[in-house]
DNA sequence: AGTCACCTGATT
DNA sequence: AATCAGGTGACT
């Protein structure tokens, strides 16, 4: 489910209802959902107060009141979300946090990709060393991109899903992006013209913002979002919206990426 | 970069 | 029965 726009409305959403719960009792009822932590680790994070709740990249970042962190990643199909009462929650929930006044913070992931882990700062700040810049922040300019694709043999898409150059972009925001700038997915980045990158560097922010309004505004019921329009994702044989061409679907590193053959050449 | 692995479904 | 799914890590 997640890329940066899904994950920025959760965190949008917990900011209001879990900033300030005190976490009385972990439950981990899916050993797999904290590895490569054991369920005993996660039990550092009983007695904490969640003093803030913090996005980078995908991961969801909760500094606690007792210096530990708790950190999740939602993998393909995770969320993370409050209910009302602990002792009621969905079969699909892995990790269940007992808060103090009577509700839970869960991890509801029924394809087990997802992560939740308590850590330490030290740990907390290598995870963020090994992400790229956030690209809906002053340090994501045009400068950093070409310089990055200069240094990047790698196609387009490739590239953009790498987390080590942004955080955050995953396989349909890769797609899209490279649609409005008019890119081809297999285009190589160090070979990318000077407008090129511009434009590139334009349309990443564009798409993220737009897809944060309307998951922000669509994310209703835990575990549903509605689905945005998009532009070529999901589309395969669809007319382009643009110029009418039947959208292509290759595939990329195993998974399919989605243009189209007469906008992105 | 490609391929498999990790999981659980829905869909064809 | 086979294929596909918004992610990532290990191995080749």
């Amino acid at each position: 489910m997640p890329e940066l726009p899904e994950v920025e409305a959760i965190c949008r959403k917990l900011r209001k209802e879990a900033t300030g719960a005190i976490i009385k009792r972990a439950e981990v009822l899916r050993p797999r959902s904290v590895h490569p932590q054991k369920p005993s680790d996660i039990a550092h994070a009983e007695g904490a107060k969640i003093l803030r709740i913090d996005r980078r990249g995908k991961n969801i970042l909760m500094p606690l009141s007792n210096h530990y962190w708790l950190r999740t990643h939602l993998g393909m199909t995770g969320n993370f979300y409050v209910i009302p009462d602990a002792r009621m929650h969905p079969a699909s929930v892995r990790v269940l946090f007992a808060l103090k006044d009577g509700r839970g913070l869960v991890l509801d992931d029924f394809r087990v990709f997802g992560r939740v882990n308590v850590l330490e700062q030290e740990r907390i700040d290598e995870i963020g060393s090994e992400l790229g810049v956030e690209p809906l922040s002053r340090a994501f300019t045009v400068a950093y991109l070409r310089d990055a694709a200069k240094a990047s043999p790698k196609p387009a898409k490739i590239f953009l899903m790498d987390q080590r150059f942004i955080a955050g972009l995953g396989n349909i925001y890769s797609a899209e992006a490279l649609f409005v700038a008019c890119i081809n997915p297999k285009k190589v980045m160090k070979k990318l013209r000077p407008d090129k990158i511009v434009a590139l560097h334009a349309a990443i922010p564009e798409v993220l913002k737009k897809a944060i309004k309307v998951t922000t505004r669509s994310y209703k019921k835990p575990g549903y979002f509605e689905e945005a329009d998009f532009w070529v994702y999901g589309r395969a044989g669809e007319p382009c919206k643009r110029c009418g061409t039947k959208i292509k679907r290759i595939e990329q590193a195993g998974r399919s990426t989605f243009f189209c053959p007469k906008c992105q050449r």
